[in-house]
DNA sequence: ATGAAAGCGCTAACAT
DNA sequence: ATGTTAGCGCTTTCAT
């Protein structure tokens, strides 16, 4: 059991005892209201304050206000680069705003479960970038959770979500594949049919008027990706361009080119999708569509701290085309 | 403000009148104690909860007991993957022993504001992983605070530390670059003479008998290897081998090197350190001396809950050479 | 085995 | 402008 070294921790009784006033001015002083508060009262608190050392008792507070002035962010994996960066962008808009943040990694199934332990623990509001089943959505809201759906594609109603446009980011990106002549396209990722940077491939494909090349699957890690680059290094049909769902995975693919010694983007060129820092610095560096993640995150915490306009629940964030060596920008 | 949905939550006194019980059995069932319940009465209760939706209100209990079931930490940049794979490892162990993680990112100079706040909210214990004077350490540790620092210097009489022992790691790295022939090898990272990395290359260096190479400072970033890839390229003295302090900036100096056609490793070979996921998917894969962070962190955790065995203060770990092909693996 | 009740530290409505 | 005080929901001692 934590112990605490037996140092009884200053109260705001301590604080008001020390400046001569009653709790309720420390509160008012601390608080800026509701009640004003004469300026030198108001000085000598903050003097008792500074020499006590008192530091307020969170939990005492959330206790009576009935929030705690901390927000919630369930990921797969917050070691993915991705991920990473949301939770960052998340807790610098929750700092900025005063709130804390608490980071689940919520991979395995029971998301639901971690998004009641953090209602539980009186967060003031979720954001969840994890596949959510629109009953568990429905309960959750339900039961007076306040949720911000990240990147999802069950548009509840009543639940606000936020996305990036992956469906015409794959098809920019296949565009500008297309736009450098290539006619053989494969794709790396998911590939069940529903999911949406895939059918953003066939897409373009089809617009373009070119057949689908081969598809890939591929599970979303850097391992995942080296897997299906290996398969496709192996292949005899191998397309001349690949759009690959992720930037991780494109990093992995390009390890296995690499080690075949396949020439990227001159035997191969390739196109992903995130944006993450890493796609700067592999090699070559990749042409990708970049997720704005410090927006999105942004706008989900004013959203679920009530900073937002109404009337822009769903909103689809657009992707940016960065184009590098991997396709498009020519090698130094 | 976050507006509730006017679902007024429900409490242990609710449950306890729906199972017809006291809200002390409420308490007893769920908390397995400190008084025993009788089966049945549980099964009530239980069902009762089950029924209802409740869900424990957190602030209340910690309130109650003086300690909220979180852990802090603090990190300089939390989408750096050494730092991102931390929070992950301290959110894991946290998470096994039912404690959520708080994570802020406190790069800018106000570690200890930082620290202040997660107490006043009050976590079980913080992690520190960012710089902290000791005077800082001293008066964090006076006003109560359970800190366990990370990867710091400052072996503070008293409070807890854990750290991988990146002098001799780098001591290690180095070695390698000797063993396999090197005589001119450089240094990338934070060359201020303290520097544990760098007495590390400096010492194995005088030990090999050795002249020490060059020295490129870079900040702790990819740009910041990068830039000093830059530097090295277009240098007349440029080194054989280089020992760069992590493999981000290891990522950086691949891409000046490769940006020039200079070969890896057989113009200049590289040994990094941290163990990073990157450094495996890197072109070539970097050796590198992985840190273990994982199990520092699960370490740290423990410790910081009480459930570690005392005496082991100030706890060195040391690193794993992980031989690829940027030195001493050939290329496939 | 179960219950009654006293707070934990804070906020804010209601005095003064 | 300042003070008094009633809870917020929970744990736990002390009854029974």
């Amino acid at each position: 059991m934590p112990s605490d070294l037996s140092k009884k921790a200053i109260t705001r009784a301590d604080v008001a005892r020390y400046a001569g006033v009653s709790t309720a001015v420390v509160s008012y002083t601390l608080n800026n209201g509701p009640k004003p508060v004469a300026f030198a009262t108001a000085e000598r608190v903050r003097n008792a304050v500074r020499v006590l050392g008192y530091r307020p008792n969170a939990a005492a507070r959330a206790l009576k206000r009935g929030s705690s002035d901390m927000i919630g962010l369930v990921v797969p994996d917050s070691s993915n680069p991705f991920f990473a960066e949301l939770a960052q962008a998340t807790e610098d808009a929750a700092e900025a705003l005063g709130y804390a943040l608490v980071v689940i990694n919520g991979n395995d199934s029971d998301v639901v479960q971690h998004v009641n332990r953090l209602a539980g623990r009186q967060v003031d509001g979720i954001i969840v970038a994890c596949d959510l089943r629109l009953v568990d959505i429905a309960n959750l809201t339900a039961s007076g959770i306040r949720l911000s759906l990240f990147n999802q594609l069950h548009p509840t109603e009543g639940t606000h979500a936020i996305g990036s446009d992956l469906f015409n980011g794959a098809k920019a990106g296949v565009f500008h594949l297309l736009q450098h002549g290539h006619t053989h396209i494969g794709f790396v990722g998911n590939t069940t049919p529903s999911d949406t940077r895939l059918r953003g491939w066939e897409d373009a494909l089809r617009e373009g008027g070119v057949a689908p090349g081969p598809r890939y699957p591929a599970g979303y890690s850097r391992e995942g990706g080296y897997a299906a680059g290996q398969k496709l290094v192996a292949s005899s049909d191998r397309p001349t361009a690949l759009f690959v769902s992720t930037d991780m995975q494109a990093v992995g693919v390009l390890r296995a080119l690499h080690e075949r010694g396949v020439e990227v983007p001159r035997e191969i060129a390739i196109v992903s999708l995130d944006g993450t820092p890493e796609s700067e610095y592999s090699w070559p560096a990749l042409t990708t569509l970049r997720q704005p993640v410090r927006q999105m995150a942004k706008d989900a915490v004013a959203h679920l701290l009530g900073h937002a306009e109404a009337a822009d629940d769903h909103r689809l964030y657009p992707l940016e085309l960065v184009v590098r060596q991997s396709c498009g920008c020519a090698l130094p």
